[in-house]
DNA sequence: CCTCTCATGTAACTTTTGATACATAGTTCT
DNA sequence: AGAACTATGTATCAAAAGTTACATGAGAGG
């Protein structure tokens, strides 16, 4: 089972022989929605790849404030885990699903075996890694460069495309504590987006019109 | 000369096979204070490694607003460099030497090439890979959960740490656009901090006290 | 020594964001 | 239905940051 979903998904990334040390050594898992998948301050010893699904990371400092940095999703992996084993470091960052999704969990050690055995996982680490970094720079793009209103806009629609649904299952209190900031400044914004006729407001629902 | 330089800050790093081919292939290099390594846009293809010196990576959007990053110093590569050619991507960063630097560049092909032949070597990219992630995610951590005086005053000392100097030549509108501001906003908190006998201002420097 | 440029100091004002408080309206549970 | 809880709408005020304007003063170059 876990061969024909790796099959479907990367048989385009990975080697054949490397597809079957994955089925081999990998353990494949199911993670609810709003499951907790990591949390800051665990030893993550083993790389998820992502099947299906979304996870959000997110990024804690020690006064409890939170931020939201990017999703992962099908053919995503967690670069951010490739330290732990190295400096036995606790994970910076949470990993919640944001819908029911599908992992296949593989031990920390193959990271540096198949480096050298596998030409495709030479790319995909490597790939990895850049694709990461990429998304740390649209980040700190985001929060240094833009108002809180532009930032919320980038959020919803962003969000739209990871769920590929323009109907958000969310809350005003969700919303401002992925941005860091009150519940009543996501709320004046979002009526202000109302009115511009960019979106539609309900009870745990926004629509997005305009994406 | 570069197999000395080489030797004397990295042989802990690499194997001594490993330094013998980089002294083959690498290019040495010095750069002056202020001058332009690598811009927006750049195709880079040689990975650079740092000897000494100092290098400010910043970021620019496309409107011309710009925020510095981090430094990069002796034992550092940028691994941002890393990702150039699979994707033919431009880089999005800018590196400029803060002071006079030495580095070593070495041809992209051989990232690949050293991943299968050197274990130093794979250690050395995933570290940094590590490295810069945090570095990254330091940076959004200022720039979200910290106010303007706090930011101002992480990076006086950071750079003082850096520079091994408490008197920094810069003056209020280079530090206002490294933190994407405005000079006033820069004057007014350093004025406060001059107050508080945190730092000592004159023209054209500023003496940090207590760092 | 005079002029020009750049760095700095500061006042006055606006905009953005955050904080507090309270009202209203669905939802859930009993 | 009524109580309790949660989500949302809004007003008011305060703090932080950005903008404009102008003055002073140091240094560079003729």
């Amino acid at each position: 089972m876990i061969r024909e979903k790796l099959k479907e998904y990367y048989s385009v990334v990975f080697e054949d022989d490397l597809i079957n040390e994955i089925v081999k050594v990998g353990t494949y898992k199911t993670v609810r929605e709003n499951e907790l998948l990591l949390d800051l301050g665990d030893k993550f010893d083993k790389i998820p790849l992502i099947l299906s699904g979304a996870i959000k990371i997110s990024h804690e400092n020690s006064k409890d404030d939170e931020i939201a940095l990017y999703f992962l999703e099908r053919g995503d992996t967690c670069t951010i885990t490739f330290g732990c084993r190295l400096h036995s470091a606790k994970s910076k960052v949470r990993g919640v699903a944001e819908i029911d999704s599908e992992i296949i969990f593989i031990p920390i050690e193959k990271l540096e075996e198949w480096l050298v055995k596998y030409k495709s996982w030479r790319t995909f680490v490597i790939d990895s890694y850049n694709i990461r970094l990429s998304e740390m720079l649209e980040a700190i793009d985001t929060l240094a460069f833009m108002k809180m209103d532009q930032r919320l806009y980038k959020y919803l629609t962003d969000k739209v495309k990871i769920m590929r649904n323009p109907m958000l299952n969310t809350t005003h209190r969700d919303i401002a504590q992925d941005l860091n900031t009150s519940r009543v400044v996501i709320s004046r914004l979002l009526k202000q987006f109302e009115n511009d006729n960019k979106i539609k407001l309900f009870r745990n629902k926004i629509e997005v019109l305009d994406y």
